[in-house]
DNA sequence: GTGCTGTATCTTGATGTCGAGATAAGTGGC
DNA sequence: GCCACTTATCTCGACATCAAGATACAGCAC
């Protein structure tokens, strides 16, 4: 079946009863599994260039959106302070990236794509871009659509957002929920 | 601005040419940034009571489907075995689990759920259900069930799926029970 | 029974991440 | 200039995961 087995019992409650208690829990394992799922796809093309999937996401948001602060970078793909600072040791020390000083901010340390990391991260984003094309081939135009306007939603203003540590003083001000 | 803004040369780009050749990865980005955000979540309130997410699922299935060998939990959500000793053992230290022996294969541990385990899970779903809703709740009913099928599509076999190593011999052969 | 192949679990070593604390530098008030 | 507060990065210890190999048992053929 394509059920996710382990809540086919109160699905069938569900349905039953047609209450939404059990739905959001359903969802969070649906989204759950079907990640670790294409998260597995994902890592094997990468890890076979000596990458994991936080330095291939370090790469990518330096491709397409140019020298980046350590920091910025980290809030970007939702990892602390600490393991991005690992990150970009590992790939400063394959030579894809290197860190140079702000002209502005003497604390903040800017990553730099080098020449051989944006060969890298091109080819890799190019069969990356292939493969996840194949994964999602399963949904036509609108169900695409339709699942990137929900995860979008469901995501939140994930741009805005706290990576998972570091989040103690969030700049929330005050006004909040 | 909810967009993930490391796409949004590439989107805009796309929605001009009206190519999809980019809906792949952006959809696996936001499917990856959604999971991320619902995770950090899941993690904190999970966290409070001494166990990880890997923890929680294994205590959920063991609640919503009896016991289960090693293995067979493992196939579940989706860890290798290594991962799963390892989880059984953190669990059966804190007196959530026990093993037993199976009665029909001396190879085979058992998992059960202790009565405190039993006791905790009991209490951290009906937690995590909550929890789970309010993520949700930005999508009204008609949405969940889209998210929930597309999911589902984009999951694939989830539930027949090996799990993210020890897939080198799967036996699909032809007796799949 | 003997041998062969596959399965279930555990062991070990490497790696990546988090979380908390340390250091250095920017910011604003006095 | 001096002060407290915030921000950017790094350091370090704890821990979870994976991958590969080891061990024990199952199931089948001969």
């Amino acid at each position: 079946m394509a059920t996710a087995s382990a809540w086919k019992d109160d699905q069938v409650a569900a349905t039953k009863a047609t209450r939404n208690t059990a739905k959001g829990v359903h969802l969070w394992l649906l989204l759950w599994k079907a990640t670790r799922v294409q998260e597995a796809h994902a890592r094997r093309s990468v890890e076979a260039m000596g990458l994991c999937l936080t330095d291939f996401g370090v790469l990518e948001a330096l491709l397409h959106k140019g020298p980046l602060p350590v920091n910025t970078l980290g809030k970007k793909i939702l990892i602390s302070s600490g393991s991005m600072t690992a990150a970009i040791d590992r790939l400063e020390g394959q030579g894809l990236v290197v860190r140079k000083d702000s002209p502005v901010d003497r604390r903040a340390r800017i990553a730099h794509l080098t020449t051989k990391g944006t060969d890298l991260i091109q080819r890799l984003f190019a069969e990356h871009t292939r493969d996840m094309e194949r994964a999602f081939s399963c949904l036509d135009g609108t169900e695409k659509e339709q699942l990137a306007t929900l995860l979008r939603k469901v995501g939140g203003e994930v741009d805005g957002m706290a990576p998972l540590s570091d989040r103690a003083h969030s700049s929330k001000k005050r006004g909040e929920s």
